[in-house]
DNA sequence: GAACTTATAGTACATTTGACTACAAGCTAC
DNA sequence: GTAGCTTGTAGTCAAATGTACTATAAGTTC
């Protein structure tokens, strides 16, 4: 049978990845260039059917890095997309994978059955084929919510820094201006950042303390009941 | 095809439904028992294979009515799980719906493939086959967090309910005693519950207050920016 | 009516939030 | 150097909220 070939694929079962970057105060997606197959040429979500031999998250991370060359990062499943008529052909449902990094330190490079890979503005997203575009609503929706409820936007800055840093990140996410000393209060109060005993360099002003998020700690809070608001 | 027939299911992919209940102060869920297959007399989540001619949603509706009698609820998806292993005879991944009902408006009824439908305690729930544990556990943790987030736990109580009701629902939940006066404060404070000029009848005690939760205030203090939180 | 149960109101204190002020530290231009 | 700029960091204060209570009211059971 099919799963006794490591290499098969479940054919009516596929994974799509949404991720999300943010370079200068804007909210990037990450997209690939069909090389081949029905939409070719066509700018979409990188995506790819699952083996029989993998995980459905194995099997996002490796679809993901055979695309795009991303690898190594934190894939969490955002929902299954199941319209009988999503997909032309024949019948497919697609489990969508999302995640948040840091652009610069991943340069997408395209490969197997995508002949580019880039990042795309959210607010300049081409037309996308499938549901793709219901994907990422759906996505964009989840974050705007999960970003309020839980500190992922950590994944979004360096490891190291600033205060203010966090702070212009959760402005540009929140879409509100936040008072400074109060919004520093309150983060520091949450005790889950490390001051790293370093300073910010080759800024022309003060330099800033840098502190990096301690996973550990957050962690050790909410298993006391703590609840990430912002 | 497959896909021709109507009738015929996408043999690597099922549902499974993850209902709970509340009753006497504990949250229930709904198992059915296999009549037939490979796990026969062992209790289960209800759940079933995905048609070619219906969306998963469609499936998740059908399945559940099928084998427990159970219709009309609003079924949310909760996850896909899809280890390699979770299946024993072949590979499949399932996709978990949830829901949140009044268990005496629904009298389970065993259909279909299963032999008998119930509600168990979440506390005191029998083994359960492939990973369907698992997908309890994550439910229970996403309705814990839901809760607290979102007043959905209205879905679990009478339409006329009182203060303490609502009280003790929440503690079942979150697993933890509330203060009396402090939850009422807080509830009634937050202005979407409208008293339905009742009292409870048949209690042997004086006679609280009736409520019930109004969706249309809810959603247009949401408009304003108003946030659930407990 | 006494004892009991649950409903509901109120109080006093601690904590958190939000708007704002003050000042320190490092750069740049003169 | 120093004035003037930018950004960092600390603190104040009143209002709102949360927490731990106490008190009392309104029924039921015996």
């Amino acid at each position: 049978m099919d799963e006794m070939n490591p290499e098969a694929v479940i054919d009516a079962l596929s994974i799509d990845c949404l991720i999300f970057g943010f370079k200068k105060r804007e909210l990037d997606i990450l997209l690939v260039q069909h090389g081949e197959g029905i939409s070719k040429g066509k700018w979409a979500l990188p995506g790819g059917w699952i083996k029989y031999s993998e995980s459905i998250d194995e099997s996002a991370n490796r679809i993901l890095n055979d695309l795009t060359g991303v690898s190594n990062i934190y894939l969490e499943q955002l929902k299954a997309f199941g319209d009988v008529q999503r997909y032309p052909t024949k019948r497919v449902v697609t489990i969508a994978y999302y995640a948040l990094v840091k652009p610069e330190n991943y340069i997408p490079r395209a490969g197997f059955t995508a002949s580019d890979a880039q990042w795309f503005k959210v607010s300049d997203v081409p037309p996308l084929p499938y549901d793709h575009h219901q994907i990422v609503v759906a996505g964009l929706q989840y974050l705007k919510h999960k970003v309020r409820h839980e500190p992922v936007g950590f994944n979004l800055i360096p490891k190291k820094f600033t205060l203010l840093q966090l702070q212009e990140l959760y402005e540009a996410i929140l879409g509100k201006k936040l008072d400074k000393p109060n919004f520093r209060r309150k983060i520091m109060k949450m005790n889950f950042l490390e001051p790293c005993k370093e300073k910010q360099t080759e800024v022309s002003h003060r330099a800033a303390n840098l502190y990096r998020f301690d996973k550990k700690k957050y962690n050790s809070l909410i298993e006391k009941g703590f609840t990430f608001e912002l």
